[in-house]
DNA sequence: GTCTAAATTTTACGCGCGTAAAATTTTAAT
DNA sequence: ATTAAAATTTTACGCGCGTAAAATTTAGAC
């Protein structure tokens, strides 16, 4: 390889001998300059290792490749778990994914989708904060981007949504732990920042009235997003005040579970389906750690995988169309049950 | 708010009855426009709420504002809570963050630089890889941009390393279980991507010996990130041939050390310091999770909130300067013992 | 070999913005 | 009021690249 730098498409364009919107359209698309030019450019591509700066391309193009993949909160490994799946799909379907989290800060979200404007993407994925969201700024983004909201539904505002469809997965569940025991109650917040979490709550007490039980919420206090110590906290002093009806808990995600699994450890009250154990705790996610805790978390897997393929392929759709859809598409796969040992 | 959808700093400028290029000025200083000037400019943006374009900025700006971070993975919440700390710290101080995980793929990584690159970022902190890492590209990168590497160190690259103490938190661990019972075997991979991992295993020998214990290395195979999996299977595997000395195991990180536990709780062993425990485990890193576990893990803490605190510092001295120190820094910070229930 | 149509390349200008140097305005001192 | 110095604004051009329209080359038919 050549050592002397080849910094601009201009000076690339002139080492290959060529003009440089000659070398412009190769980058967009190889196959549309001649052969015999390709492999001249292939050929110099090889002694210079340039690369076009690709924000200077997204300045002017028309359509650029350049998605837009924003999360409420990477922290949480549900989250970098669906966003790496997302990127690895955004680059084998030759788009250039950008990933953005607004850590659970609605004025960052705001923030993220003002900058990612300026990058003018092809199209955006988006799972919005929720409740706290500010829900004119992502309307108007909206308008400007092909949007499809995943994972956290808001009524009326991107393409279409892909997500889970809580009521089945949610059924699933509870009809696990009543076949298999006591049914269960339903431990969540009292004000959870995730529209899913009302959607549960709504599935949990259908799910209970149609198998024939009374419905139990045992809601507590906490913001944020840091689920696994409110579930701890908030759950060791739920067990200790005797809120939950039964030995079962169904929380509404699997971060709480993991907390209350914590409190129950430290009460010393032994969880699992056995004879010698206190209590039954039972999730929703299949978050990439609930295989590890101890007892291994029972839950409800949602399909990430469906739900990534599906929004980015939505999206591609919709770009490759060009026009807004006449209707907005609401897609939601379903759950399956994972039994593990804690239920 | 008017609803004339202003666009471009022309625009922006002609509806504030300003030229471009002073509207460009009050965007990088605000107090580097008249008052008066200041004020009509604010005015107006409250009518219009325009957002200068960062990319277009980016693009010929001497100093940008934008400051590059890349984490090897953020899948794992070690990296995505360093990397929280990191925007928040960024933005705090004017900078503009961009965040980049090379999903545990060398040739990402690469990608990533180079596409940072484009962006002409002020500086950069990098968390590289590690051995899979391709070194001359990020030697390349170096030499560009000013960049400070943090938690995992590659010798002579960037203006300095940020990290931590790893021989002193080990002896830290290393004291604390052998002062409390049997010493510890030391649980890691035969191959660790990260290069804090074989600084970890000379300061374990030298900490064993020190105290006049034999040190006893289980090594394991596996790839890739999957480190609770890794601790899990290969742990499991290793209790059942016996291949611990004693029933005290420290694990080369959190993570593995979740994935042993889950081993342990599967077999039917009782982790802890009581009378009754089977097993004592103890981690690295005070992983986000670890105080969640059942039992709570035994670990030692790397200070995040230091290591980030003064990577962002370096890197802004570094960008004030100008100019490339005369000589590499290295700053290490010392963990400290968090004792929890597993050992 | 000539000519036309198709394919490809080049010319010329634009994207949204930064910045040096020139032009203008303001300030302050007389 | 006058004037020089200081502060601010404007002019003019550049950043790295995209793209329509014009110019050129190539392919195919005779």
């Amino acid at each position: 390889m050549n050592d002397t730098k080849i910094k601009t498409m201009e000076e690339f364009a002139s080492v290959s001998g060529l003009s440089r919107p000659t070398v412009s359209k190769y980058f967009y698309d190889p196959s549309s300059v001649r052969q015999s030019t390709r492999e001249r450019i292939e050929e110099a591509l090889e002694r210079y290792d340039y690369r076009p700066n690709i924000y200077a391309m997204n300045q002017n193009r028309r359509l650029t490749r350049a998605v837009g993949i924003v999360v409420p909160f990477l922290a949480d490994p549900f989250f970098a778990e669906i966003a790496r799946n997302l990127e690895r799909l955004c680059v084998a379907s030759g788009f250039r994914p950008l990933l953005f989290s607004a850590h659970g800060e609605p004025e960052l979200e705001v923030e993220i989708l003002q900058s990612l404007l300026a990058l003018k993407p092809a199209g955006t994925l988006l799972a919005p904060l929720g409740r706290r969201s500010h829900k004119d700024a992502i309307a108007r983004f909206c308008d400007e981007v092909p949007t499809i909201l995943f994972d956290s539904n808001i009524d009326g505002m991107g393409e279409a949504f892909v997500g889970s469809n809580n009521a089945q997965s949610i059924f699933q569940i509870v009809n696990h732990l009543c076949e298999t025991g006591a049914p269960p109650s339903l431990f969540e917040l009292k004000t959870p920042p995730n529209p899913n979490a009302n959607k549960r709550r709504a599935a949990y007490i259908s799910a209970m009235e149609a198998l024939g039980h009374t419905p139990q919420l045992v809601q507590v206090d906490g913001e944020g997003w840091d689920f696994e110590s409110i579930g701890c906290h908030e759950g060791m002093a739920a067990i200790e005040r005797g809120a939950f009806a039964t030995d079962t808990v169904l929380c509404s995600n699997d971060r709480l579970a993991i907390g209350l699994l914590s409190a129950a450890y430290k009460l010393g009250l032994r969880v699992g389906r056995g004879e010698n154990c206190a209590m039954r705790i039972a999730g929703h996610d299949d978050h990439p750690f609930s295989r590890f805790t101890a007892p291994a978390l029972t839950t409800v897997s949602q399909d990430y995988e469906a739900i990534a393929n599906r929004s980015l392929d939505t999206l591609i759709g919709l770009i490759a169309k060009g026009d807004k859809p006449a209707e907005r598409e609401t897609i939601l796969f379903d759950g399956h049950l994972v039994v593990r040992d804690s239920a």
